[in-house]
Order: structure tokens, then C-alpha cells, then sequence
DNA sequence: AACAGAGCCAACCGCAAACAC
DNA sequence: GGTGTTTGCGGTTGGCTCTGT
């Protein structure tokens, strides 16, 4: 579906800098059209990015260089990542928000092809929701250790099963069903399968429409981090990853550089751990996940499944117990 | 079928740091 | 060093889609 309608385009912004507001006489707003997409790609292909105001102007685009700049660090750029956030990803987002507060920016560098702004709404519509569900603050104590020893070492878990079902079916098949996501309305086609190579037409114009609902491609470890369609394993998890080990076993990280994070390299092994008594008040969590059925790894579910409303009870039983 | 509410995400806003002159 | 401009970041919002009634 493209959204072609272009609302609020007269208003100037009041965030808008003078000088943008001298040069750009009538600025446009609101969503980008397939045609603004098309000029801004094919500028930036020819010219390259930077100098993002007379980048606008010259490009011919009635927008903010701050505008175009956004449109294409989010949305155009070739390596751009969308889709449902992985099981490794939603860890990493975790862990590293564990270490950098809401440094998104810094967050998303160690997330491939993801964008601050994708990480961003990850974190305020799935883990706030949790937080929410808890009747606790985001930022409280007691969610982030809920989130340490409870939400990650699942994540953990999930990903050694996905893991380990992965190793299983490529044992007998190495072709992978690759689910679009529905909501991406208006996305360019800016990279050949093949070849990962940019292709210049909007979402839309090109035959290689990959908004629809199913590509089926041949799945390599070469081509499942990067290909414009793998954005969307549903549950996926990449099949090569230092996360399917078996975490207690992951050397811990003793860099005290809070800054010292690379991907794929986690040291969980002493941070997960509940610190004594945290959750013994005679309930094993563990049994009681187990016997509580969720998490069906194949169902599309990423993070909104993770807890029932049972263990939601239990875990405000457990923080108001603290 | 129609409506309401929730969820989601692209885009905007305001500010501050970095940069250019 | 001062000033104006550009860039980048984090917070917020508006509107579309989905889901339940």
C-alpha cells in the first residue's frame, strides 16, 4: 500500500531553523511520496549524502535537509533492516539499554541495519508494555532486574531452542519462508536479492516487490543478516551466533569499559544469575514457565507473548515482595 | 458492518554539539 | 573567539492498522 496523501504541508515548523525555512520557501510535510523517495535516492546515488539543506534544495525536494536526512537514515538507506526485531536483537536491545540508558543512537551501532528510531519505538511498545503490565516504572530497580534475571535469560532460552530447531530442519532443507511484514506500507525495494546491490526505484516501481505477502529464498549464513528480505523471520534467529551456545558457559565479559560491547558477544553468565533469594520465596519460576505453555516458537511471536497473565501476577507478587 | 480502543511506526520537534567561516 | 549553520540525538505526536466487541 502506498501512501500517496501529503497532509500539513504548508505549516512551517516551529523547530525549523531560520535558514532552513529562507531556503526552502514551501515546505512540505508528513509522509514522503514515492516520488520524494525516488528523487532523494537517486541524488544521494549520484552525489552522495551530507550537507543535507542544499542536499534538499538541489535534489528539488521541498523538505528540511533534517527531513531528508531522517527519511534516508530510517527508512531509504540500502542497509536498512526492517521487520520484526530477532530474539538476539531484543537481548542485545536489553542488555545494551541495561548499560546505556536510552542511548539509541549508540544502542542501534551494534545492531546492524537498525535504525535509533526502530529501536526507539521497540523499546517504548514492547518493554514499556511490560512494564506497564507489572505496574512498575521502566526505569525502576525492580523492572531492570526483572528484565536481568528473568526476561533475558528467557530470551537466552528461546534462542538456544530456536537454535537448536534451526539445526534441526537445515539438517534435511536449506530453503527458509520469509515473511513481509504486513505493515510495511510504503517501503523500497532498495536492494536486489541477488546481489545486495542498490536498486534505484521506489517500493512500488521496480517488479522486485518484496512488501507482499511471501518470499521464498534460498537461505544461507551469507545472505540472512543482510538480503532486503530477511527482515522478517518471523521468531527468527540467525543461524550462526555465539548467543546458541549454552550461555552458563559464555566467558563473562570483564571489561570495565562500559563501553566495550561487541555483537554477538555477550557475557551473560554472571549477570543473569538471580542474586540470592531475588525469586526463591518458594516458587520455582522455572518449573512454573515450563508447565505454563507459551512461547510457541513458531507462532510470529517475538516479545508481546513472553509473559501470561499468570506470570505477570506472579511477578507482582514477586516485586511487591522485595 | 460499524465502531472503539490499542498497538505500532514514520515523521516531527526541540535542543545541543559539532562544524564552518 | 564569536557567530551562524548544520548535524545528530532523544522525546513526542499523528495517523494508519489491527483487534475485539
Amino acid at each position: 500500500m502506498l501512501m500517496m496523501d501529503v497532509k500539513g504541508n504548508s505549516n512551517s515548523s516551529s523547530s525549523t531553523t531560520q535558514s532552513d525555512e529562507e531556503m526552502m520557501g514551501d515546505l512540505r510535510r508528513g509522509p514522503w511520496t514515492v516520488e520524494e523517495d525516488f528523487k532523494l535516492i537517486n541524488y544521494i546515488a549520484t552525489h552522495g549524502e551530507g550537507r543535507w539543506n542544499s542536499l534538499a534544495r538541489c535534489a528539488g525536494l521541498k523538505r528540511t535537509g533534517k527531513s531528508c536526512r531522517l527519511r534516508w537514515l530510517n527508512y531509504l538507506r540500502p542497509d536498512v533492516r526492517r521487520g520484526n526485531i530477532t530474539l538476539e536483537e531484543q537481548l542485545m536491545i536489553l542488555e545494551l539499554h541495561s548499560r546505556w540508558g536510552n542511548r539509541w543512537s549508540k544502542i542501534a551501532q551494534h545492531l546492524p541495519g537498525r535504525t535509533d528510531n526502530e529501536i526507539k519505538n521497540y523499546w517504548r511498545t514492547r518493554v514499556q508494555k511490560h512494564a506497564k503490565q507489572l505496574k512498575c516504572d521502566v526505569n525502576s530497580k525492580q523492572f531492570k532486574d526483572t528484565m536481568r534475571y528473568l526476561w533475558m535469560p528467557r530470551l537466552v532460552e528461546r534462542i538456544q531452542a530456536a537454535a537448536a530447531a534451526t539445526a534441526t530442519n537445515t539438517s534435511s532443507t536449506s530453503t527458509a519462508t520469509v515473511s513481509a511484514p504486513a505493515t510495511n506500507q510504503h517501503s523500497i525495494s532498495n536492494r536486489d536479492v541477488g546481489t545486495g546491490n542498490l536498486v534505484m526505484a521506489p517500493h512500488g516501481i521496480n517488479g522486485n516487490d518484496f512488501g507482499v505477502s511471501h518470499v521464498t529464498q534460498s537461505y544461507t549464513p551469507e545472505n540472512s543478516s543482510t538480503a532486503a528480505s530477511s527482515d522478517s523471520f518471523a521468531t527468527q534467529v540467525s543461524p550462526v551466533s555465539d548467543l546458541t551456545t549454552d550461555y552458563y558457559n559464555i566467558p563473562v565479559n570483564r571489561n570495565t569499559n562500559p563501553d566495550y560491547f561487541q555483537a554477538g558477544q555477550v557475557g551473560y553468565s554472571e549477570s543473569m544469575i538471580s542474586p540470592p533469594g531475588f525469586f526463591n520465596h518458594g516458587l520455582d519460576f522455572q518449573a512454573m514457565e515450563h508447565s505454563s505453555n507459551q512461547w510457541p516458537m513458531d507462532s510470529g511471536d517475538t516479545s508481546d507473548n513472553m509473559w501470561n497473565l499468570e506470570d505477570i501476577w506472579f511477578l507482582q507478587q514477586q516485586l511487591n515482595n522485595l
